[in-house]
DNA sequence: TATGAATGAGGCTTCATTCAT
DNA sequence: AATGAATGAAGCCTCATTCAT
């Protein structure tokens, strides 16, 4: 919080922030669907009305949550690959990035918030094609893939324990050389 | 519907039948949590009490509709899988499957409704495993992305048009032999 | 139930009786109020529509169950008192029959039920006035504190113990002589 | 209502009276039971939510004004026990001022409104005990009779007429010397 | 700008009762 | 007679939003 800003402008801050911090433990124990606009003000120390000067439907702050999780998200996702000079290099860094963003996270951190850092990982496949890392190939197809796939690992690693090194390696040699027997 | 059934009986199985397709309509118009009780009856010629004598909640139709996509879906998803004799063979069962199911249903099959078939996806997988098609690996993390890609292709088939027999081999190529350059 | 009856009566008087039972339960378990029609047929192995053909309204079934039990309570509240020959007697009678039905009873008699014998107990008061075992007095005001005292002892002996007998005594005592100090 | 409050607290305390006096009303004319909290509302200027923001239930609003009832009421029937200096004054003053308040508020004062007095009336006959005015006796009996007899002699007095200090002096004499003839 | 009570629409559910079978 | 599903009124309650203070 810049305590430059003149008071008025601070707590405006302040409660906008509140509001936010509300929506988040309350999405997170509700769901986002359950969640009312009254329970987000309940957790508030602010009354009813002031609500609707900062937002003016539950909507609007799931979409301010999701814009800060995800400029919080999209940097870390996207670590390493911009250097990889191989294409395991590459995939070991977005499957390593995830897993540590899952362990940290816990349950916090949902398939949709992965979605965040879809685009990101396009964008990074299609560079990677250019530099030679990947044969040509339908890179939003595989992104969605390389997704899915960390997904469910990430899950089962944090549910049922494991090593990430390790899962790392599987799933980077799933995708690089592909299923068939050797 | 037989209608070899006495009247009170074939006159249950339609209102049965009449609320379950006011569900699926009021769900794919409005999305399962903004649906109501409400919408659904409104959406159907009967009283309001008599919802209740069919189902206790919204929730309790879901389940039913479910149940009766899957049972429709899955022997779709799963053809050609268990006699496939390679891994391409295997795979191309698969993509294909999926974008014929696509094609036919369009915006009315959701990848939620795809997840029906993945656990047979991965006990089909791990068959396969058995008999040499597949190199070992993680097979729920390969289901897992097998579908995200499928959904991924199959959406831009639908959106953008492109011929499903070429995109098969594409996606089936991605996954048979990984990412790597020749 | 008479097993002489054409066999329609008698499945008709056991409905009756099925429904009467029922209601009685339901009553005493949720009380008259929050009973609803549906609890009593629920109560019963009849469908809900044959409930209308016996009663049209659970305030017929409160009547009918009310007259049932004044029919069965009042001679056994009455019990005794015609034939006292003191005003000692009369009384004792009166309150030993109370204290009995309620023990015997338990908590399934109130001082509602208790009222269905109220206007005996005048009438016998006026007639034991008649025979001299009472000054003249008002023998309304004397039944009514009579039944109240009655039923506020029969309580506390229900809850708490106590010697029934005497218990009587005292009571009987509190109206033959008074409440003044010796 | 104190007019020197600021206005919203003005009105929130006309709003709050303004229910308890519907559910006065409406508990008077169709009784605690078949009332429901929509009867209450109605009978109120107010909109159907507001009855939520003052009560959570009907249950609450009956509180309410029995403990408003209550405050009004049990000095009223307590008056002139404690001064009696003979078992005669106590129950005259207790019997005088049962009828002097039903006189005063006819049918909307029940047998229940009165029981409201009957712990005071039993504290203040254990005290009478005490000082000699009466001998010993089961004040919670003779309590729960004083309480009956009361309710039943005011009760003819409305309807049918009569002079309450004739009637206090029968009934007093009742219990006082007994129902024994001279 | 913050407050918080009032609003009334609208969700959920149960109920008494009817009536075709 | 007995059945039991259909009806729709009506109860309960919460909600988003407004607006006077």
């Amino acid at each position: 919080m810049d305590t430059t800003l003149p008071k008025r402008q601070r707590i405006k801050q302040q409660n906008r922030q509140s509001i936010l911090d509300a929506g988040r433990r309350v999405f997170a124990e509700q769901g986002y669907d359950a969640a009312t606009v009254r329970d987000i003000i309940r957790a508030t120390p602010l009354a009813a009305g002031t609500f609707y000067n900062y937002f003016t439907s539950k909507e609007e702050v799931r979409q301010a949550l999701e814009e800060e999780l995800a400029s919080a998200l999209r940097p870390r996702l996207a670590e390493g690959r911009a250097e990889a000079s191989t294409g395991e290099e590459f995939l070991s860094a977005f499957f390593s990035s995830v897993f540590a963003l899952r362990t940290e996270r816990g349950a916090g951190l949902e398939e949709a918030d992965l979605r965040a850092g879809l685009d990101d990982l396009r964008a990074d496949l299609d560079a990677a094609v250019g530099r030679g890392l990947f044969r040509a190939l339908d890179t939003a197809a595989l992104a969605a893939a390389l997704l899915a796939a960390a997904d469910d690992v990430a899950n089962r690693l944090r549910r049922h324990g494991g090593d990430p090194a390790q899962a790392t390696e599987a799933v980077t040699r799933l995708f690089l050389a592909g299923v068939q027997p050797p």
